[in-house]
Formats: C-alpha cells, structure tokens, sequence
DNA sequence: GTTATTCCCGTAGTCAGCTACGGAATAAAA
DNA sequence: TTTTATTCCGTAGCTGACTACGGGAATAAC
C-alpha cells in the first residue's frame, strides 16, 4: 500500500479487484486482459487500467456473458476497427435485449409464486412447489441456450 | 406409445421430456429423481410423476437455480418448509432484477455507443468500450456469490 | 427366430471457469 | 542478513452439468 495506485503488483490487484491471482493469470492466459511487459528484473506491474477491466468482465460475466464474449468487447477497444466494433455492438445488444426479456418473465413468474407462497398459509401443500410443476409449464423451456 | 402413460421406459420419458437418457441417468445419481424398483425382468418403468419432476427440473433451471439447489426445493416438496421455499425463491427474485437492472443500464449504454460509434469515424478511440468501462463502474458488483 | 432397438450400468470424456501445486527467483520485513 | 512473503510459470486438478462409450441383457419388430 505504499505505492501510488498506477503500480500493483498482481497480489495487491488481486486484492483490488477481490479475486485470486490465479484467476487474473488465467485471464491473461485467455487474453482478456494484456500481460504488462516487466522490467530487468522480474516483477510485474498493473495500473488503473488493469484493475477497471477486471471489473468490467467481472461485471459483464455476472450479466451473463461468457469469458469468451467477454473477449470480444474488449477486443473492440484500440478504436481501429470501428466498424467491427459498431457491428459487435449491435449484436451484444440484441443479445441484451433477449435476456431482458427472459429475464423479465423469470421475474413476473418468480413474484407470482412468492405472493401465492405468503397468502396460503398453512396449506399442506406448498404453492411455490406446485407451481413450479404446474403454473409454469406454459413458459417458454426452450429459450435457454 | 403403446403403453398407457404411468409406465414408461427411460427412453420414451426422455422424450417426453425432450432430453436425453444420460441426463436422466444422471439426475438419478445426483438423488434428483428416485430411481424406480425394476421388476423381475429387467426393465424400470416411470409414471407421470416422473415426467412431472423433470419438468419442474428444468423449468426451475431456467429460472436459474442450480441443481443443487433444486434438490433443495425438491426436498421442501412435503409442504411442510413453505417459509424456506418461499426465502429461496425470494432470493432469486432479488438477483434476477438486479441483473435486469444491469442489463437495462448496458442496453442503454450500448445503443447510445452504437449510435455515436457510427457517427465519429476516424476517431482514434471507439466511444462504445470506454463507456462501457464508465457506465458499469457504478454497478454492484459486490453481490455475486 | 433372427435382427435391431432399447435398456442397464459403470466409467470416462467434455466444456467453462476457475483453483491448486511446486519449485525457482525476487522482493519485503525483521 | 536472514527469514519470510510474493511472483513467475507450467501443469494439473476441480466443479457443474452434461454427454459419450462399451458391452452385455432384455424386449420389439419383422
């Protein structure tokens, strides 16, 4: 914690972004985040930068998008391939819509079953329970991937 | 489909299901569905209720549970634990709009970034990615498991 | 009655996403 | 300066959720 932020070593980034180093390793080693050059003699060190991507797949991944995925937003980053990038983009975002959807009627058919779940207290039968086996069987099953 | 449905083979309730035998065979070693006695031949043969479990299986998987925690909900199924089917279904409830909140906020930021990115060519650096990094520093990212 | 499916069962492989191990080199703390 | 972390790197193992393989038994189709 002494040096100014702009030079973690890999521990300290780790810390930073609350994950293990093997993890961050492992993303280097699937190239979503650049391995910075070390000096003469060995150690390594990270900026700002690192660490705010290590959010950004950290976030991304819990949006449901895939290490790979993941790989191409950031690949659209150095600005050289705008076209590519606006394209990729579109698709994210007819991918991001979908899930909104999907997850729009989880929603709706989880709070259904919640409330019917507070109300019939004392039944024998769990509402929450025979809903999911009844009520639910008209959702779409087939959307998942 | 000769057999009235209260005895089907493996096969044919995986079909009805629409998944394959190994995935039933498998949800039977994980105590997800009890494996029925076979009779002296042979043969096991499933009923309805069978169909009716691995329905609820997947749909509950759809909805995000995992199978871990669908053999939880499958344990509640006496009806005597409807506080704990209820928290656990609260819980989902909770994460699945937060993601759709996420989702929303990345929805929004990609369509303004698709937008620019058509209408800034040459620029150096493509808007998209960086206010992805911008717009998702605010997010929780603290509640993943 | 002879094929051809289908079932049974165990074991093993796959894919994604980590997580751990081990041993040498280097840096920080005492 | 010695001891104690940390880093580096490769490789191997693990978890979740399947999926496939192989060989023998039982049943269905012709």
């Amino acid at each position: 914690m002494s040096k100014k932020h702009g030079s973690m070593t890999i521990g300290t980034l780790a810390k930073a972004a609350n994950m293990g180093v093997e993890t961050i390793r492992y993303y280097q080693r699937r190239g979503l985040i650049t391995e910075p050059e070390k000096p003469f003699g060995s150690i390594r060190h990270y900026d700002e930068q690192a660490l705010e991507r290590l959010h950004f797949i950290r976030t991304a991944q819990w949006l449901g998008f895939s290490l790979d995925e993941i790989g191409g937003l950031l690949m659209l980053q150095d600005g050289t391939h705008c076209d590519e990038a606006r394209a990729l983009g579109e698709q994210k975002l007819t991918s991001v819509r979908q899930k909104i959807l999907s997850l729009q009627r989880i929603e709706r058919a989880l709070d259904e079953l919640v409330q019917e779940c507070c109300v019939q207290q004392g039944n024998v039968y769990c509402p929450l329970i025979t809903s999911l086996h009844e009520g639910l069987e008209k959702f779409p099953l087939e959307e998942r991937p």
